[in-house]
This record gives structure tokens, C-alpha cells and sequence, in this order.
DNA sequence: CGCGCGATTGAGTAATTTCAAATCTAGTGG
DNA sequence: CCACTAGATTTGAAATTACTCAATCGCGCG
């Protein structure tokens, strides 16, 4: 927990009452390796808070092919917020990686948060900025460039996560297949 | 001005004394056909919110080649967000399609009224949530679909833009070259 | 030592891009 | 009203690029 109020309190400093309080609407819970914390299909009932470990939110197309939308380590959010916010049926899977504890939470207590502590709520803000313009940002390296551009793009945003990762999933974030990746590297 | 409080209030009803307040940090700016809002290398100094007209966000590669990250109609917000929140210069361009009007407001003021009016940062925070959630919609899009495909989703959720725009504007945003998009009316 | 998985390599294929030319369209001025 | 121009769209053909499929390699683990 203490993991959540850190990060919280990068934006939003808080009393110890009321991180005693904001506490109680998170869930921990522990997951091991290759365990799915959502599938297609499911009800979206949580949106989750790494607290250690390493994970995958990704699709699959019609003809099985796996695409991964992002990955979350240690202090990400992942969800699979468009049926989240929604309320839809799952789209999408989350898969464990890297064994580790997240923290589960509701979309009521997202919201009741928000609605009871404007701090929240501008911590919600500052923190979907911050994923705005960082989509924003993905969106202008599939559109524009190549592979190769993809992968040095990727290796300097997230070194540490070049190192955690098999190539393959790697691949499957980048939009490029396994063998064309590989092929970079022999240039 | 009425079309900006009927969008906020669509989410934070406002009483007419706030309304007073909150317009007091935004300028209206008329916008002429071809105008540019925004050159590559400026100062983000703005966003905007579109009373009318049409405009579109755009950058280009090395190549002078153009890709669109978004179009704004009314009723939409636009800026170089990266640049806006970094205080960056900024690396696209913002060029008016259809003459208009235009609101311009600043960090400071967008800022501002998020801290003064909780109102305010939950309009903002439900905003970004819905950008965000479109974001990853159209990252699902790059990553695994076809031209065909792409264009299809583009039809079905702007069907307006698809009469207002040039179609090359359209294949600039699915990311793919014009000839392609226009093979696939042939089939 | 051998199995299994991920990564690499090779060859052929499919799809899209690029470049060039032709066609179409809307707006302008005579 | 017509001719003209600029820009957009379409079409054709060649070139490029990444993909697919298959086979091989390399390494860690039982």
C-alpha cells in the first residue's frame, strides 16, 4: 500500500486520515505467472494498481493474432478502460508476465474518490494527462515510422522493460512481426 | 461563448455567475480558411475549443511527408498537448480547413480553474478520460487492421468528417497513402 | 543428453508505397 | 457561358517492404 500513497502523493499529498480512508476502497491480491487478471469477455469490474510484477493488456484478431496494447510494471494502471469507463464486456486480456501483488478497485470507488476529495480528482487528471499525451505520442510513431524507428523509440522510453521483455512481445507492442524485429538487429 | 457552456455544462451545470467567471480566461479568435493556429517551433502558448469551423492537427517526418493526429470540429478541444503541458515548441501544426471561430485559453487558466472549481477539474478529468479511452480505440486500429478496415471504423464514427473532408486528409489520418485509399472505393 | 521455447535466418509471397500520368472538379476571370 | 487553372482523385506499373511459413539455431532446465 505504501507503493500507492507514494505515488499518489507525487501529485497529491495527503493527511494520514485520509489515506487510511482512501485505503479501504483498494483490494490487494497476489498473481503469479501466466494468471489472467481479465478476459475477453468478462465483466470489467476492477481497474488495477502494479504493486510489483509485470503485465500485458492485449487482443487478439480475428484470425488469433496476438497485439499488446501496453504493459504495466511497478506503479501503472491497467484496465481495460474503454469497457471499464463503459461498462461493456471485456475486449481485451490481462496476463501476468512477472509474478507480483496488484491493487484492485471499482469504477464506484474511482468516481466516489474524485467526488469526495477534489485532490483525487486532480490527481485522476494529472495522471490521464499524463496518459493523453502519452498515446498521443504512440500514435505518431505507428503512423510515421519503421520498424526500426519503433524499436529505438521504444529502447529509450523504457530500457528497463527491453531487459524484462521477450523480444516477441516486444514485437507484438510495435505492430511489427517477431522475424522482422529480429532482422533490425543484424543491421 | 453559449456553444462552450453548453459543453461543460453537459457535465458540471454552472450557475450563471461562474459562467460569468470561467469565460473571463478565454479569447475569441476568428479563423480564416488555411490560417494556421499553430506553426511547428512555436510556443504552445494555447488550447483551443472550436465554436465553428474545422481544423486539423498534423505533422511532418523528416521527408515532408503528413500524417493527421486529429481533426477538431465543434465542440472540440485542440492543441500540440505535449508541447501545452511540457511547455515544449512545438512539433506540429494546427491549420484551419473550414473558416471559423475559435476559443483560445491558456496552461495557466486551464490551470486555475481546475484548482478554484472542483466543477471544473471533474469536467476536465471526464474530458481526458474520454480522450483517452478514444486514444487506445485508435492505437487497437493501427496496430491490427487493414486499410479497408480502418477506413470502415472512420466512416461509421465520423460520417460527418467523411463529407467535410478531402479525402487525402482522411488517408493521412488512417496512415495510409491516398492511392490505396482510393483502390478500395474500386472493390 | 535431450527437450522445449524463444530467437534467428532464408525464401517466396502479398500488400502497400512510390512515381508518373491521366482524369476529374470546382472556382476564376474573361 | 466558356475556357483555364490548380488541386484532388484515380489509374497503371514497378519497386519496396514487411509478412508468412518453414527450417535451424541457441540456451536453460530437467
Amino acid at each position: 500500500m505504501d507503493r500507492l500513497r507514494r505515488h499518489i502523493e507525487e501529485i497529491s499529498p495527503l493527511s494520514n486520515e485520509e489515506f487510511d480512508y482512501i485505503q479501504t476502497f483498494f483490494i490487494k491480491k497476489r498473481v503469479l505467472k501466466n494468471q489472467y487478471l481479465l478476459h475477453e469477455g468478462d465483466d470489467v469490474k476492477y481497474e488495477f494498481f502494479v504493486l510489483s510484477g509485470l503485465y500485458k493488456v492485449f487482443f487478439l484478431d480475428e484470425s488469433g493474432k496476438e497485439f499488446i496494447i501496453q504493459f504495466a510494471k511497478e506503479s501503472w494502471w491497467m484496465s481495460d478502460y474503454y469497457s471499464f469507463y463503459l461498462r461493456k464486456n471485456a475486449t481485451v486480456f490481462i496476463e501476468c508476465i512477472e509474478a507480483g501483488e496488484v491493487l484492485m478497485s471499482t469504477l464506484e470507488a474511482r468516481e466516489k474518490l474524485a467526488s469526495e476529495f477534489h485532490k483525487m480528482e486532480h490527481f485522476q487528471r494529472v495522471k490521464l494527462t499524463n496518459g493523453y499525451v502519452a498515446l498521443q505520442q504512440r500514435i505518431k510513431l505507428l503512423l510515421s515510422s519503421t520498424p526500426q524507428e519503433r524499436y529505438e523509440a521504444f529502447s529509450k522510453l523504457y530500457p528497463d522493460l527491453l531487459q524484462r521483455l521477450p523480444k516477441k512481445m516486444i514485437a507484438e507492442y510495435l505492430g511489427v512481426s517477431r522475424e522482422t524485429l529480429s532482422r533490425l538487429y543484424s543491421r
